[in-house]
DNA sequence: AGCGGGATTTTCT
DNA sequence: GAAAATCCCGCTT
């Protein structure tokens, strides 16, 4: 049970929520993510991995899922920040965003690549016995290694078994921005942002 | 090293 | 019915 203090102030008690810090617009938060790390519970073990690259989407953007307004497809991207928005696509595939922007707008940033920290093993296994960057270099490559499916949509990241840890901002000289990859609408657009000289980064 | 096709399902027109 | 925020394999230079 937690008693108040007479004398603490509020913020000393209550944590802060750090995921308000990605904002809108969705290019803002995509840099934000870079270095930050996840950390995923799965088979009973721990896995953590750094976010190497991330591309931004949100719904003043004809490229993004959120575009053409709410559906049931892409209503998580309309929620607060801080929850998983999962996609499947190619038929095969699925793919991990992280919801950022206020309640009512639609934006989420795309993670692209990431690196892992440890546990390789348990990557490979699930990756059917590929090994180094192969295991995270690519959108859906990672949501292989890292188990992350349909059923994981919509899940709050401040909880087990997938949380998000923010890291402090990298600096600018860390960060090369480029066009996105893969897309047909707003092809000229630079939101796309990746760890300079990092290489599990999928295309350089 | 680069190109082409297949896999296979959700979503919107 | 077609395209899709992809990946992998096999064939050709």
């Amino acid at each position: 049970m937690i008693s108040k203090s007479k004398n603490a102030s509020l913020s000393t008690i209550l944590p802060v929520d750090s995921f308000k810090e990605l904002t809108a617009p969705a290019s803002n938060a995509a840099k934000r993510l870079l270095d930050c790390i996840f950390e995923r519970e799965i088979d009973g073990e721990l896995v953590r991995v750094r976010i190497v690259e991330t591309e931004a989407y949100d719904q003043t953007d004809a490229a993004s899922h959120s575009y053409k307004g709410r559906s049931q497809r892409t209503d998580i991207m309309f929620g607060p920040a801080g929850y998983l928005y999962v996609y499947f696509t190619y038929g095969m595939h699925y793919c991990a965003n992280v919801v950022v922007g206020e309640a009512g707008y639609g934006a989420a940033v795309l993670i692209r690549a990431v690196e892992p920290l440890g546990n390789e093993g348990l990557l490979e296994r699930r990756r059917g016995g590929k090994s180094g960057i192969e295991l995270t270099n690519g959108p859906a490559k990672l949501c292989q290694a890292l188990g992350i499916n349909k059923q994981l949509n919509g899940h709050n990241l401040r909880e087990a078994p997938l949380r998000l840890v923010l890291a402090p901002q990298l600096s600018s000289e860390a960060i090369v921005t480029t066009r996105r990859v893969g897309i047909s609408q707003a092809k000229d657009v630079l939101w796309r942002f990746y760890v300079k000289d990092n290489s599990f980064v999928s295309v350089k």
